[in-house]
Parts: C-alpha cells; sequence; structure tokens
DNA sequence: ATCATGGTTCGAATATAGTTGAACCTTCCC
DNA sequence: GGGAAGGTTCAACTATATTCGAACCATGAT
C-alpha cells in the first residue's frame, strides 16, 4: 500500500490570496510558518513555546495553515511532518511569503 | 483652526504585520485596496460596484483599514479622502503590499 | 493482539468579527 | 441659521472563529 491516512490539500493553482493571508493573520500561525521556515519539523517537535496547548488546539491550527495551502502536513511514524509549501505559494503569489518571513516578528 | 475632526492613525512603525494581514484577508476590504491601489478616492466614490451597502458598513470596513494603517482617511470638503499609506507600509514589511497587489485577483 | 504515542474529529461553549438602523456630527450652500 | 450630503459612532443582533475535552484512528513496539 502507498497511500496512507492523508489530509486534503489544495492544489497550487487553488490557493485564494484571502486566505493565505487569512491563515497567516494569527500570531500563533504565524509563528509555526515562522519556525517552519527552517525546514519541516514534526509536529510533536512544534509549538513548544507553549507545551500547555491541548492537542485539539494545535491540530487546528494546523488545520486552518494547511486549507490554505500554507503547511503540508504528511504522515510520517506514528505522527506527522509539516512542512512549508514554499513553492506553491511563491508560484502563486510571488514574494508573498519572503515578506511576511522578512518582516519583523515582534509588534 | 488648522485642526479639524481626525480620526486616529497609527504611526508608521506601530504597523502590526498580522493585523495588516487580518485587514487585508477580508474580500471586500481587500478590493478596496485595490481600488486604491490606482490613487487616492473620495469615499463617496468608493465601493461603487455594491450600492446597496449602508454606509455604516462602508464606514467599518474603512475602520478596520484605517486601524491596521493601511489606508488613510483624511477629511475633505463634506467628505473623506481615502489614500493608501503605501509608503509606511512599504517602509515597515518590505515587499508585502506590491506582492499583495501583484497577486491574481480571483479565487 | 495489545498497548502507548501522536493526531484528527466532533461537539459544545466562548469569543471575536461583521452587519445594520438610528442618532449624531461636520461641512458646504443658500 | 437651516437644510442636505457624507460619514462616524453606538448598540443590538447575527455569523464566524477559537478553544478544548472526549472519543476515535493509525502507527510502531512489545
Amino acid at each position: 500500500m502507498i497511500e496512507t491516512s492523508d489530509l486534503p490539500h489544495p492544489a497550487r493553482e487553488d490557493l485564494v490570496l484571502t486566505q493565505v493571508l487569512f491563515a497567516l493573520s494569527d500570531p500563533a500561525r504565524l509563528e509555526i510558518v515562522r519556525q517552519l521556515d527552517a525546514g519541516p519539523l514534526e509536529m510533536a517537535q512544534c509549538c513548544l513555546q507553549d507545551p500547555t496547548m491541548p492537542k485539539s488546539t494545535k491540530s487546528h491550527l494546523m488545520k486552518v495553515l494547511r486549507e490554505a495551502g500554507v503547511i503540508r502536513n504528511e504522515v510520517k511514524g506514528r505522527g506527522r511532518l509539516l512542512s512549508l509549501r514554499r513553492e506553491d505559494v511563491e508560484s502563486r503569489f510571488p514574494g508573498l511569503l519572503e515578506s511576511i518571513l522578512k518582516a519583523p516578528v515582534g509588534r
């Protein structure tokens, strides 16, 4: 068997700007994206700033990012591997992700 | 008298990325920004696609954009002159506005 | 097979955002 | 001054998003 229990990901050409902007407009989600900027990360290793965050909440954050097409969420062993869909976002919205990742982090 | 009844605008250095992204994550607000990309516009001439929109709704859309620091809203005669705070946004988040304005408009 | 680990999904509660009419404020014009 | 035009603010309502426990599902290890 090749296919695993994968979650749906929008195709590159179906990404919607307002959905991407919305996904990134939440500080917690933006922080996740910043972490993924350094490379793929296992979900269990993600969001370690707030270890009290319930896993359902964490899962929901990932869902919003995934459904907007910003991140990929693949099965890896017992867990999940998260990664930025950098090329896809760049292809559809050139320069967007770069400008956001380069922006000052604080407020 | 020099000062008029002006609305508060955040200073350039106080713009918050997530607030800007949020303001632009709504299709109606994004459309307004696209219109202002062509140059300043009197509020009465804005949002003419939907002439049925109540003025309170329109005013609220502008408020979100203004408080995020994306647009300027100045008194002009009996009405208001809206303009894009292009340089301010560019100064704080280089490349962001350009990439958004260049992005495909539809979904 | 069974169990533990790591995530997703569901549902209900809460919080935040959008919508709108009504009241009010300014400015221009007479 | 008085009226009309153009906007803002307020308050109440509706709609959408977030939060999180509980139940469930898949995988790897024993």
